[in-house]
DNA sequence: AACCCATATCGAATATTTCGATTTGGTTTA
DNA sequence: TAAACCAAATCGAAATATTCGATATGGGTT
């Protein structure tokens, strides 16, 4: 074929991102919303313009070639650049027409996108969000350009994100109004006797209190444990169980349970995180405004209300 | 339109690149050898892409925006990057089919291309070499792209560029055999006062022994002024002229004029240059080997004949 | 106002990309 | 060992995009 190598776009750059990340040209073509054939014939242009089979078969899937890790390293940083220099430089939300995709857990679908999603309903009617649950692959999400923020209770450290904190949080117990232990949960002996159902994040994220409550060599008496806290008032209504929850889904739970201290204090904070990638794009810029903003009524609420 | 950005390829990009150099998308399309309406075409994809009309009519021609001018900058250094990215890491002369771009001047083409491409010819007869004349312009072609090396008595300190010393060169006075100077021409005053034909190589560039000469508060007798050392033995035979050339074009000249030391020592350095573009790039990598060879054939028969 | 220059635009010819269907090659299952 | 299965490669046809040659447009100059 003898491909020009120039002739190639950058959308055939991140097909090639894209498989590998997947490692699948099925994945990646269903990720697209083309056919296999299409992502094919785009591999088959750029085996021809690297000169390299890029991915060779292996078993049941297919694993890059070292020229492939070297090219989708090279070309990966390319497009975050290339993404960032044709990012639209002004924006009006009453017209534009876009979407963006945001890696985030269910605390923060509960607290913070309602409120930014009725924002975007008025100002902004033509921007679609695409919410993607990050779990522990948040960071992954963004680096590989499957989502432009995250919003979590997590700690980036490397220099290539840019954080913005939204939301201080703290734990709290929930449980049916019922409970006796409504009464005596605050006292630590009584806590971590407390038949707990802990809520482990479907992944290897540990809640904040259980790794204060190590430290200090106590260990719930987990009882149960549930991939997400969404349905936790459903599990916990006429049972003897509690579960300790950020406060703010506790309070979404609204009469269903009762709220009580944690003996074990765990703050944490719910911060922004974004990339080089969207950090000049208008909109993506006035989106994180209207983030921050959405958390700062909750505060402000709040403070007005305790 | 509303292109996507995604959907340009690097020759686009190039073409981007090609009419911001040249100020023109006539000039563009010609060195490209595709019509004016396909550089139109492609510029509308651009300014499309970029919203941005990247260059706005001004008087005769056009001027870029500030836009263009960061995207240019921008794009350019990822046009570089993705040449050496694609450059061919291993190559085979007898079979590869390419060809490569030099810019040099007469010295070059008269000294050291011939014995090149007699190389060429045997080992790799598919390579095909483009010269353009790079008169004062050697480094913004190089740096454009017009040519992937650079060859000539000229010193580039910008760590961009890579060098490699070919050959160490000096001035002769050269005459018709039968000239009365031949005798005398190495006494200062005598040099000075000859009538001269001075070589101005088209443009600003000044020959190393006027350097020297001026510093020294001497100025030649110039009674003519030629833009190229080509044709200097039709020009001096038959004539009370002399010239002063770098030894090695006094040496192609044969016996149809004869050689004396000139007495401004001007000592310079013939060297080759390219950039990262095409640093690791095999086939480049072999030629400027093969070059520097034919440096060294030259220097060799020397010590053997001197 | 007429002219000149360079870019923009138009319709037709050409080339490329995409799809849906099928084949191929290799691994797992019966 | 064959049958079944899975994912990538390939094929022909349809849909898109690019290129050309010719012509229109628009700003600056005479």
């Amino acid at each position: 074929m003898a491909t020009d190598p120039f002739a190639l776009d950058f959308s055939a750059l991140r097909v090639l991102r894209l498989v590998h990340g997947h490692g699948s040209f099925s994945r990646t073509a269903e990720s697209l919303g083309v056919t296999q054939s299409t992502v094919s014939y785009t591999m088959a242009r750029l085996r021809d313009a690297f000169g390299d089979p890029l991915f060779v078969r292996q078993g049941a899937g297919i694993v890059p070639t070292d020229r492939c890790e070297e090219v989708v390293a090279q070309t990966s940083a390319m497009l975050d650049r290339f993404e960032a220099l044709t990012a639209p430089r002004q924006f009006d939300p009453a017209v534009a027409k876009l979407e963006i995709g945001i890696s985030c857990n269910y605390y923060e679908r509960v607290t913070l996108i309602p409120k930014v999603m009725r924002t975007l309903r008025q100002k902004a009617p033509g921007m679609a969000i695409r919410i993607i649950s990050s779990t522990v692959r948040g960071k992954e999400q963004l680096m590989r350009g499957d989502s432009d923020m995250l919003i979590g209770p997590i700690r980036l450290e490397e220099p290539s994100f840019f954080r913005r904190g939204l939301l201080p949080e703290d734990y709290v117990c929930i449980m049916d109004p019922a409970n006796p232990l409504a009464r005596t949960v605050q006292d630590v002996d009584t806590f971590v006797a407390a038949p707990q159902v802990v809520v482990n994040y479907g992944g290897s994220f540990r809640s904040r209190f259980l790794v204060v409550m190590e430290a200090q060599g106590h260990y719930p008496n987990a009882v149960m444990e549930v991939p997400s806290p969404a349905n936790l008032p459903d599990i916990l209504v006429g049972t003897d169980m509690i579960a300790t929850v950020p406060r703010r889904i506790a309070e979404s739970f609204g009469a269903q349970v009762v709220i009580r201290d944690c003996p074990f204090l765990a703050e944490i904070s719910i911060d922004l995180y974004w990339t080089a990638r969207t950090h000049v794009s208008a909109p993506h810029v006035w989106l994180r405004a209207q983030i921050a903003a959405a958390a700062n009524r909750i505060l402000t609420k709040e403070a007005g209300a305790g």
